[in-house]
DNA sequence: CATTGTAGCGTTCAATTGAACGCTGTCAAT
DNA sequence: ATTGACAGCGTTCAATTGAACGCTACAATG
């Protein structure tokens, strides 16, 4: 229930690459990160290392190294954080979110075809209730 | 073309009120703040300065009160951080977001039905390009 | 066996952010 | 004219974040 710690950018670029992976140590990190990016392997570390102290991610020593992996669930950290940049940007409500994406920013054919998709899904979904 | 500085939790909180009122005095958006805040009219005071000094907001001075009002239009600051978003949380894809906003948040019944609206309103722009 | 590189741990450091003062100036009522 | 009450300005302060060291341990290689 705890709300989450704060999880920053470069935190979560490095949390991504982990949750991604599965697995990861500070080296693999480091090679999936864009070469452009420039981060030191200590800097790294440093980041890992918080994501432990956060809970975000655990950590076993393997050999001379520590492997990282995803303590919880990606999908519902993600879940959160989307929860939570809509209700500082709009109160909580999803509407207004959704009308920027679509009416803002230019979906592709393509994506909208998806996005007709989805709710089709989901309408038959709420007319037959759970069958499994 | 520069990023546009960080808006951080308190200040956007602070923002969002005086684009909401369109212009606002420290006292004004301290009054529409949530009681349960709890901030310091001073507090309140160093976030509007703040806002000012990075270029979100402009002041006149107002007899002994300062007059803050919005410099960039709300809509393209909004744009800009669900841009940054995306890019921090899927690499500017906006399709996932779609997707966890439909698929893992109850949308109610008649967001549904405005979403899919909205869909067919794009369509039919799409169709019959501008004729404005 | 000595050397060398890689990893971890603890630390550091500047910038940013959340939050609030203290001092001053000024407008407004006694 | 004097006294308040409120507003602005500059400052402060702790916590967080972005980034990186220095030292030590150790494991493999010459």
């Amino acid at each position: 229930m705890s709300p989450l710690p704060a999880l920053p950018r470069s935190e979560l670029e490095v949390a991504r690459i982990v949750w991604r992976l599965g697995s990861a140590t500070v080296r693999q990190v480091l090679e999936e990160l864009p070469k452009t990016r420039g981060l030191d392997f200590k800097t790294v570390q440093t980041y890992l290392r918080r994501l432990e102290a956060k809970g975000f991610l655990s950590a076993k020593r393997q050999g001379r190294s520590k492997v990282y992996r995803s303590r919880l669930r990606p999908a519902k950290v993600v879940r959160e954080m989307i929860d939570d940049f809509l209700d500082r940007m709009f109160d909580g409500e999803a509407m207004p979110l959704l009308q920027h994406l679509i009416h803002d920013r230019g979906l592709s054919e393509e994506e909208v075809e998806q996005l007709r998709q989805l709710l089709n899904r989901l309408e038959r979904e709420n007319d037959e209730p759970d069958k499994s």
